[in-house]
DNA sequence: GGTGCCATGTAACGCGTTACATGATTAT
DNA sequence: ATAATCATGTAACGCGTTACATGGCACC
C-alpha cells in the first residue's frame, strides 16, 4: 500500500519510468540500506495501477539506450493520492513481535525469558549506536530530511529500551501469573449483550 | 512469520487444534481488537507447517461436536521455535509510512504539509488517550502482561508525538532544500570504488 | 426457528521477496 | 572482454485479507 501510493506521489511530481521511480523512491525513503524496493515490485505495481486506471503509459522514449516506458498520473490517480495524503496514518500496528516472543517464551518454557530480554537489549543498543553514528556523519544542512528520519528511529529505539528495563523489573510477577486460557469460556452462551 | 512461529510456540505448550490456536493467539497478543488473526490464516499456516514437517496431525477428536484436528510439534518444529526465540528481534523496519507521506506531500505539492502534521498529531493523541484509558481499566494484578503491552504502545506514541513537534519546527528548512534527485547521477560510470 | 458459537476449510487477490531472464550502453 | 549501469520484465512462493461455504450444537 505504501509503495503503491509513493509511486502515485512521485508521478504527481512528474511522469517517470519504472527504473527512475525505484531510484527516486529509495532516495526519499532514506537510501537502499533502509528501504530496498525490488524491481519486480515496481513493475508489478505499475501494471496494477494501469489496470486500475490510476496511471497511464504516456510514451515510450528511446534516446540512445534501452526503451523507457513513461507513466503519468490520471485524474483518478491524483484523487487517490490526495485521499491517501489527507488520511491520518494509523500508528503502524501494535502487532509487536518482541512482546509476543516474550509471551511465547513464557508459555512454552523453551527458553529463558531473561536471556531473551538481554539479547533484545543488545540488539537495540547496537542499532541505536549505528543510527547515532550515521546521524553524526550526515550533514543537516544538505540532508535534513534524513536526519529527521534518523531522529525518529532513534527516539523509538530509546523508548523500546526503556520499556525493556521496565519489563525486566516486572518479569517475576508475570511468571507467577496464570496466562489467559480462552478455552475456559463457557460454550454456546451468547455474550454480546453483556459488553 | 510471526504467526507461524507463534503457532509453534503454542503447540510447544501443548497439542491443539486450529480454532483453539486462534483463540490462544489472540489472548496472548492482547485481544482481538489488537491483533485479529483470521481463520483462513491459521488453517493455511497449519497446512504449510505440516507440509514442512514442523508439525504433525496427531489425532482427530470428536466428543459431542464437530471434529477437531489436533496438531503437535515435531522435533524439527521444536528446533525451529528455539531458533526463532533465540534470535534477536530486528526493530520492525524503519519503513516509516508517515515520514514517507510527509516527503511525498513536499515533492508532489498535492497537500499542505502542516495540515498533514496536524492530522497526524490528532491521530496519535487520540490513540494515546484510548490506550491510556484502556490501561487504567486493566487490573495489573490479573493482566499484567496486557498492561506491559499497553505501556509499550503508549511509550512509542509519546516518542512519535515528540518527533512531530520537532519536525514541525524544522519544516520550513526542509521545504527550502532541494530534494534528492538520483537521476542526476552520471551514466555508465562505476561508483563502487569511491564509497 | 433464529442466533451465535464451535470448527473446518477453499478461492481469489494484494503485497512483497527471490530467482531467473533478456538486452543495450559505457567505462576500463 | 568484462564489469557496471540502465531498463524491462516473468514465475513461483509466503504472508495476509476478504469472501464464500459447510455443518453440528446449544440456547431462547
Amino acid at each position: 500500500m505504501v509503495v503503491r501510493n509513493a509511486v502515485l506521489g512521485l508521478l504527481a511530481q512528474r511522469p517517470r519510468h519504472g527504473y527512475e521511480l525505484r531510484a527516486a523512491f529509495e532516495a526519499l525513503a532514506g537510501g537502499e540500506e533502509n528501504w530496498d524496493v525490488k524491481p519486480a515490485q515496481v513493475y508489478t505495481t505499475l501494471t496494477r495501477l494501469e489496470r486500475d486506471g490510476l496511471v497511464v503509459e504516456q510514451s515510450v522514449e528511446q534516446d540512445a539506450g534501452p526503451e523507457k516506458r513513461i507513466y503519468a498520473l490520471t485524474a483518478e490517480g491524483q484523487a487517490a493520492l490526495q485521499d491517501w495524503l489527507a488520511e491520518g496514518t494509523p500508528p503502524e500496528h501494535q502487532r509487536d513481535e518482541f512482546y509476543l516472543k516474550l509471551m511465547l517464551a513464557l508459555v512454552s518454557g523453551a527458553v529463558d525469558p531473561y536471556r531473551l530480554l538481554n539479547t533484545q537489549r543488545t540488539v537495540l543498543y547496537r542499532e541505536l549506536h549505528a543510527i547515532t553514528n550515521q546521524r553524526a556523519r550526515t550533514d543537516p544542512n544538505r540532508e535534513l530530511a534524513k536526519v529527521l528520519l534518523l531522529n525518529k528511529v532513534a527516539m523509538r529505539l530509546e523508548a523500546d529500551l526503556r520499556w525493556l528495563d521496565m519489563t525486566e523489573a516486572r518479569l517475576d510477577e508475570i511468571r507467577r501469573q496464570p496466562l489467559p486460557e480462552p478455552e475456559a469460556r463457557p460454550r454456546g452462551r451468547p455474550r454480546k449483550g453483556i459488553e
